[in-house]
RNA sequence: GUGGGUAUAGCGCAGUUGGUUAGCGCGCCAGAUUGUGGCUCUGGAGGUCCAGGGUUCGAGUCCCUGUAUCCACCCCA
């Protein structure tokens, strides 16, 4: 027995509705707002991933797929959705275009991580990506798109919580300020702060040990040392918010572990998940094109974990579509009928419906079981006595009626309804 | 990479201070006077008790090691 990889799950058929109809408002959604869909490899160059996402994140570090091809070159399985439509972005002349480029994806994503509740190797990611807005509008509408996702699926409890932590001028300062007020208090942070504070100190913001809490609520914050730009254009994030009633929360800790973030960050965290709650992230990476290759341009966008909403709506029990039945199962009772079954069966998938019929030589009794386990809505019985008349027996499965009507399939649709229980 | 919980039939579980052919529910297959499903009843199939070692007359049960899985840290969606 060979099983299934660590932190991979299986979608099964009996389950798959669900995820055409997150996937499907997803797209949905995606129209509403004009947002066209960008389908990249699940592969690309590993140097992709060092200059875009960062070659001091934990996700570059430790957690990709590498590996090298038949040609000595290193790939990666794509550990985020972001650097992947940048690349092509640049690649197909996108800038070209009439401007901003607004696009989204639905793709797997790849992490080598140690799997918990929310949190897998292969997880799916639902992203939108707006090129060319600098606009502090182009923050708000991409976090209305989030909002209208979780509106139509009918997700009511997740908070938005946003940030600004700056551009690099912003960072410089602010890293000044944020190191001057740890320095003296090094003592009582854990070891992993403590490298933190050389490496990247922004991130001990982030820290969970109640030590390293307690100094850090009184640390200083991004916020508070933004250049007039960023704080401009934050505060016009905020007012965008205001303006179409959307609430949030400013929350100075969020400090989103890809590089390529600037000025925006934000995430819709769902309190009933798991502590892996973050539904939702995103923000503005204005500096991403360029660490790609491309020339300047500024960008905003999220990235949303698709099992993660789906553990969201189960938990919430809302509705997540129907599973498929068939319209029709046909049962043919004796060998002579099996030909007639065939061709209606033909006839009505060629009038649309989804149609399914014995394989396995059953009798009647176990045929309209079987019936009724996959949820046929209607039986088309054929034996001795139909062929005899060269009529058919529709049983109606909701209501048990049958009707005897001719073998065709616009007699058969047209006797829904009309029969009687026998 | 670190810590804790769990591992018995397809799924969910029980299994006494160690004791003889390892059970229950659901599901699956079949039947209940031979052409009508769901409800009910009856029967059947299905298990290397995670793996390897140890203690013992005897291990699903106790001990050790390993593996898998879940949860949490870290980090992220």
């Amino acid at each position: 027995m060979i099983n299934i990889p660590k932190g991979t799950k299986d979608v099964l058929p009996q389950d798959a509705y669900r995820w055409h109809y997150l996937e499907n408002t997803m797209r949905d959604v995606a129209r509403l707002f004009c947002i066209d869909e960008i389908r990249t490899p699940v592969f690309e160059h590993t140097e992709l991933f060092l200059r875009g996402v960062g070659d001091t994140t934990d996700i570059v570090n430790k957690e990709m797929y590498t590996f090298e091809d038949k040609g000595g070159r290193s790939m990666t399985l794509k550990p985020e959705g972001t650097a992947g439509v940048a690349r092509a972005f640049i690649e197909n002349a996108l800038y070209a275009n009439p401007q901003p480029t607004k696009m989204y994806y639905i793709t797997p994503v790849f992490r080598y991580e140690r799997p918990q509740a929310g949190r897998l190797r292969e997880h799916h990611q639902f992203g939108i990506e707006y090129f060319g807005a600098s606009s502090p509008l182009a923050d708000v509408e991409v976090m209305t798109v989030a909002a209208t996702l979780f509106k139509r699926l009918g997700i009511g409890n997740l908070s938005l919580r946003i940030n600004s932590i700056g551009c690099p001028e912003c960072r410089v300062r602010y890293n000044v300020a944020l190191r001057a007020y740890l320095q003296s208090r090094l003592d009582d942070m854990c070891p992993v702060c403590r490298e933190r504070f050389d490496k990247n100190p922004l991130r001990i913001l982030d820290c969970k040990e109640a030590g390293c809490k307690a100094i850090t609520a009184q640390a200083p914050v991004t916020l508070d040392y933004l250049c007039d730009e960023c704080r401009t254009h934050h505060e016009q994030v905020c007012a965008g918010l205001d303006a179409i009633g959307m609430a949030y929360e400013i929350d100075p800790h969020i400090v989103r572990g890809l590089d390529y973030y600037t000025r925006t960050v934000f995430e819709f965290i769902s309190s009933n998940i798991g502590a892996q709650g973050t539904v939702c992230g995103g923000g503005r990476y204005n500096n991403l094109v360029e660490q790609v290759g491309g020339k300047p341009t500024p960008a905003v966008g999220f990235g949303m974990g698709i099992e993660r909403l789906l553990l969201t709506c189960e938990q919430l029990g809302l509705p997540l579509g129907q599973a498929y039945a068939p319209d029709y199962y046909i049962a043919p009772l004796c060998e002579d009928a099996k030909g007639l079954a065939a061709n209606l069966a033909a006839q009505l998938r060629d009038a649309g419906k989804a149609v399914s019929v014995d394989l396995l030589d059953r009798g009647m009794k176990a045929q309209l079981k079987y019936a009724n386990k996959i949820g046929a809505r209607h039986v088309v019985l054929i034996g001795e006595d139909e062929l005899a008349g060269n009529r058919v027996n529709v049983k109606d499965m909701t209501t048990g009626e049958s009707t005897m009507t001719q073998p065709s399939a616009t007699a058969i649709v047209a006797a829904d309804g009309k029969g009687e229980r026998i």
